[in-house]
DNA sequence: CGAGTCATTGATCTGTCTCAATATTAGTGG
DNA sequence: CCACTAATATTGAGACAGATCAATGACTCG
């Protein structure tokens, strides 16, 4: 069984990094199909399963579904039957006020699982939008507290993503309530380069997948700022930034920006 | 079997309405021990359940538990083990950043389910403060689980409970990243008397169980701004306030603030 | 190559913060 | 019961971070 060191390393492109501004390997074929011989299933849902577990679980995942860039994975209003776990590409989830206002709630990656809004009411109250092509395994809420009844070891998995998708938005509301333009994008950018890193990518070069206006969105504030606060970034040395392409040079400078001033 | 409609009238104080600025009974006598026979259950955890399934439940609740007001709960770092439904009083939870800033993450009420931040990682990443004395029932979550694998709906409840706030927090996202001070109170004011109604309070009139500062924490912003957006609305004639009592005159002008503008 | 989308940068404006003074209320002890 | 204190709330004046408006530049894709 792959450890996660052993994931870390099957994607790791620190090896390349002469290459400057190259995009992450996302190659397709790398997936498995079955959550017990995925790729993703360190950071996944089978995270602490053994083999018969995990082996069940493949059952859980009904079908695959692919999602073209800039198409909805599911809508605010959509009835809610499944989860869904990412195996490649990267999405926005967004909710609209009345008026119109569209709040970025996050970006997700490959591993992560969206469509636990729809839970409470059994309709999407999200939506979600794939930022480029991707690929999403389809697991209908149904089977996943079947199996949940059935291996308590599931059940606590399920109930640590929820929580875990709590503590997420907790932190956000931190960065919207009391941080200043550049500690948010600090954090964001701290944020991104973590969870990367967790999936075997490099710590200091990466692609954005979003728009300065979604960032902008996400992080409360508008895409000039977003814009101008990654130009301030560069000049200081921190960050080397050409359009979407990110090289952070300073993380010790970004992990420091962190002062209590004022907000926004 | 109480339906929801005697809950509310159980708990109305319209008809003392024309009393200005009273508090809402709290008369700990009204609540029994047994979830089974518990006055908040139509919005607490037995949600749905048939009356076996709350006898079961009765057997989840551990124990109760007071708090003084001013007291945590539970703490930051604090080993996760139980959730809490909150029976009498209210509580802020808040997160601190690195530098000690806190931010206020939501007010909770009777009938509210506390303590879920814990289960991502077996301590709590919150602190739950009680904003005057309060008492909660303690459910070892070892014991809901197992409860839950019995039974569906209970699973199923659970899971809604979790989502709910996952979508709730949502919410305060769009609030803090999107909307303009005036906003963000008339939001707030809105919650909260809807949520007071469910519980059959007024409408119109209630006491404020927290300070401008904690207010101001919530929704992003200083306490005077908070001070100055309430007496404007006071101008406004769209509610009266004196201190923590407010009264809501006008519904329609507070539900009708909202206008896409700048934010903050 | 051309059109549209996205990003950068500048100049100005404004909502909210900051600092500061005063008013109100709640709690305490004589 | 009333002073005294501390905590909380209100209000004013000025400052500033980030929004807005606007123009230009860079990239993408058919």
């Amino acid at each position: 069984m792959l450890d996660a060191i052993t994931l870390t390393e099957a994607y790791n492109v620190s090896s390349l990094s002469d290459q400057a501004w190259i995009s992450p390997p996302m190659n397709p074929e790398l997936f498995k199909v079955a959550c017990s011989n995925c790729n993703l299933r360190e950071l996944c849902m089978p995270v602490g399963l053994q083999q018969a577990e995990m082996v069940k679980l493949d059952s859980v995942v009904s079908t695959r579904k692919r999602i073209k860039e800039g198409s909805h994975l599911f809508s605010h209003g959509d009835p809610f039957t499944t989860l869904y776990a990412i195996r490649t590409g990267y999405f926005k989830t967004s909710v609209l006020s009345e008026d119109g206002r569209e709040q970025v709630t996050g970006f997700q990656m490959a591993g992560e699982i969206i469509g636990m809004d729809g839970i409470v009411s059994d309709q999407h109250h999200c939506n979600a939008i794939a930022l480029e092509d991707a690929e999403v395994c389809v697991m209908p809420f149904e089977n996943v507290e079947e199996l949940s009844r059935e291996f308590p070891v599931l059940q606590r998995h399920v109930h640590k993503i929820m929580s875990r998708e709590i503590v997420r938005e907790n932190g956000v509301m931190m960065l919207l309530g009391n941080m200043r333009a550049e500690e948010r994008l600090a954090a964001f950018l701290l944020n991104l380069v973590q969870r990367l890193h967790a999936r075997g990518f490099s710590q200091t070069e990466f692609v954005l997948r979003m728009t300065r206006e979604e960032i902008g969105s996400y992080l409360g504030m508008k895409l000039e700022t977003v814009s101008r606060t990654f130009s301030k970034f560069s000049e200081e040395g921190i960050i080397e930034v050409k359009q979407r392409n990110v090289k952070i040079l300073n993380p010790d400078a970004l992990k420091n920006i962190f002062t209590p001033q004022s907000c926004g």
